[in-house]
Formats: structure tokens, sequence, C-alpha cells
DNA sequence: TTCTGTGAACGGATTCACAGCA
DNA sequence: TGCTGTGAATCCGTTCACAGAA
């Protein structure tokens, strides 16, 4: 029973939740969902919905207290806690990946890195020293890996995947661009520039090949923009 | 009038190309829509009400030719050119950026980045002269840019963008943390693999909390996989 | 008043189902 | 027989609108 939480909904909780912290941060104590829709585009009645699938948290009159909903949000999301990631394929893209600086902050860390090329394993890359991916489920459970991140060529991804999977990780950042099969428990999120611009283009060749209406089109919902 | 297509159908488009191109280089000729559907973990029926917009591609019986289909994708979304993109943020995540490898092959390219760090303006990264961001809209011009990609801070996102759209860029590819405010005209994607990872750790949570019924869970529409 | 929480209404994307062509 | 193209039906997320608490 209960909870067949819509999918998008999930989407949009860690942006709320990023919100409120820079609220947090910047010492407002309460908002309302119509100044939170503002922020991000999203009608005050959305973020309502949303928030009343996990319960009460606001007050009649007043809106949310942003440290109370920001807590709650954050145990919703497990986010009250650090995560383990372990990457695969430590090429550029790789190497770009385990020195990025927005991961630790949240709580997740890069806790070992793999390949196959004889040449890169046993060699160090910031704080990791590569491992052959022979030894990615061993280090996967002496770890307690949660999350694996794939950087890795598109040809290869499937099975890296795979290795994932049997190795018990329920939850996988994507960067190659393929879309891969797992079992229905296993999530997985593309992060996949390319397809991000190859959807914009389209638009800005409909708008050059019929500048007259180029302000007509249907955005994303309109949102209610605050005072 | 017309052409009031979702936006979610354009954002498939691209999926579709990049298979299709894929299936042309290992040789195949001719795919149907559930074939295709399978790959993609998409519905036959949705691929085909999808293209429905643009045309007429298939043969009844046989399925679409897939060097048709693809360049007729290519057309649509104007993947049969080039477009330049100016870089602004030129630290570790925008010097990766500069770097990767994925962008040239299809057609996108980094011809300007642009930062306001006096130590970086000036010196070279990659194939490109670091600019002050002063000559951003005159570069921009210059060298018709059309898309604009963002790699500062989240505290200087909304500027930089303000200076990106005032300059005519209508596609923004946005690696910083923040949603930002845009014309209606204006398009941004954001590539934020913080956000990816903290919807997935929802339901790594969720599945450890009651374990019993983890396979139960609604995935995103199940794709009638082929044979 | 102000703003939340929520059932009901709505709207739009997905899926169905079938006519029709190869 | 096989598979496309598409109106119709369905499903589901979004928005509305209002009761009720502060």
């Amino acid at each position: 029973m209960a909870s067949q939480i819509p999918e998008v909904v999930i989407l949009r909780l860690p942006l709320y939740a990023r919100t409120l912290a820079a609220l947090r941060d910047s010492g407002q104590e309460v908002i309302s969902s119509h100044e939170l829709g503002g922020k991000l585009h999203i009608t005050p009645a959305q973020i309502r919905k949303d928030l009343s699938y996990f319960g009460k948290f606001g007050k009649q009159g007043r809106g949310y207290n942003i440290k109370r909903l920001l807590e709650e949000l954050q145990q919703i999301l497990g986010l009250n806690r650090e995560w383990s990631m372990a990457l695969v394929g430590v090429g550029r893209l790789g190497r770009a990946i385990i020195g990025y600086g927005g991961f630790a902050p949240q709580g997740f860390r890069v806790v070992a890195a793999f390949d196959t090329s004889p040449e890169l394993v046993g060699t160090q890359v910031e704080h990791l020293i590569v491992q052959d991916i022979a030894e990615l489920g061993a280090t996967i459970k002496e770890k307690s890996v949660n999350i694996g991140i794939v950087a890795v060529p598109a040809s290869h991804a499937q099975e890296v995947i795979n290795v994932l999977v049997s190795s018990g990780v329920k939850a996988i950042l994507n960067y190659a661009p393929v879309v891969v099969k797992v079992p229905e428990d296993v999530r997985v999120r593309e992060i996949d520039p390319v397809l991000a611009l190859q959807s914009m283009t389209y638009y800005i060749k409909k708008a050059k090949e019929r500048p007259a209406e180029a302000a007509t089109r249907s955005r994303q919902k309109r949102a209610a923009l605050s005072s």
C-alpha cells in the first residue's frame, strides 16, 4: 500500500533541498511555497503537492520553516549520511570525476577507482590507487559501496554495468553515451551533455527558421513568478 | 501554426539518432519500432508516435531505413552542421569540459573560453587562449557562437548567464548547481551529477528499509522487450 | 489575512488498437 | 503476415480551488 510516489516528484526533492540549504545559509528562516516556486520555476501548488506525499511540514498562514523542511528532505532522500561510490574508467573523464569538487561537500565520496589498462592499474590518481576491475566485487563489499560511476567508452558500458550490478550496486551514474539494461531494482541516471545540446539545437534551428513567432513557443510550465 | 511538439519528444529524438548512428555503423540497414524500442526501453508505439510528428519515415511490413531515418532526424535537430560554443569559467571543471572528447565528433566545438581571474586570462588551455569575460559579447558575434557553457560557481552563474543572454545566446548548458532565470526564448539544460545521485539515494534507502518489496516498485514505463 | 494541504478537475503524454500498405 | 501511422481511449501528473489552521 501507500507509497507509489511518482518519480518526477523524487527528482524534484533534491532541487528543493539544494535551494533550502542556500536559504538557510543566507539566514532566512521561513519560506512559502510561492516564494520557493519563484526560485525554481515551479508552481506553488506543485511544491505543496510534492511535499504532501511525505507529510505536513508547513504552517498555514506562514509557510515552511527552512531548517526543519531541509532536515525532513535530507531524511527522506537519505542525504544525512555519507555515500561511497566506485568509479570505473580512469581515462580523461574518469580523472575529472575523481577530481570533481562537487561530490564531497554533499556527502558523496569516490572510494575506489577501476580500470582494465595495465598501464593505469597501480598508479595513483588524486587520493586513489587505480585497481584492476577484477577486484571490483571484493572492494565493493569491503568498502560498502552503494553507487557505481561509469566513465568507460560506450562500447564497454554494458559489460561494466553488468559487473557492478552483479556486485550488488543498486544505483549507477552513467557517463557513457548508451542506454543500458539493468534489473528492475537498479537505478541508472545518464549524464550526457551531448544529448542535452542536441535537443537545444532543435529550438535554435526552429527559431531561426521562423523568427517571427520565436517567443510564442510554449516553455516548460510557466511558473507563477513571485511579486 | 501546427508544431506544438511536446518537449519530451524533442528530448527523445537525439537518443534515437544516437542509436541509429550506432546501428548504421554496425552495418544494419533496417529497424522496426519494436527493435529500436527494445534497445532504448521505450514502447514501439511511443517511437512511432514521436516520429509521426515529423512525417512518415517507415515502410509498413518492413520498418525504418536506418540511414534515411538518421538523416531525417539530423535534419530535424540541426545536427547536420557544426555548432560553436563559448565556455565561461576555466576552473577545474571548465578545463575538463574543454578537454572533453565527446563534443567534437558530434559537431560541437568550444571556440572560446572566458574567465574573470587575471591569472587565467591570457593563458592557454588546450587550443584556446582564455579571454576576459568583458570580451564575451564581441567574441560571440565574431565567432557566431550559438551556445554557452557555464562552469562557474553557483553564486556567479546567474550573472554569467545574463551576459550570455544579452549577447544573444539562445541555448545554455549549465554545469552550475542553480536554477537560473532566462527569457522565454532561451533554453537551459542543467548538468548536475549531484542531483542525479541525490534522487537515486532515495530508492536505495527505501529498498533497504523494505527489502521484501524491493522489486515491486514501479519503474519508468516498462519497455516491451524484444524477442 | 495569509498560506497550507488536498480532493477534484483538468490537460496532456502514453498506450491501445486497428485500418491499411508492402 | 508484418509493421507503420494514427485517432481514440487511457492514464497520470499538474493545476485548481477551497476548507481550515495560524
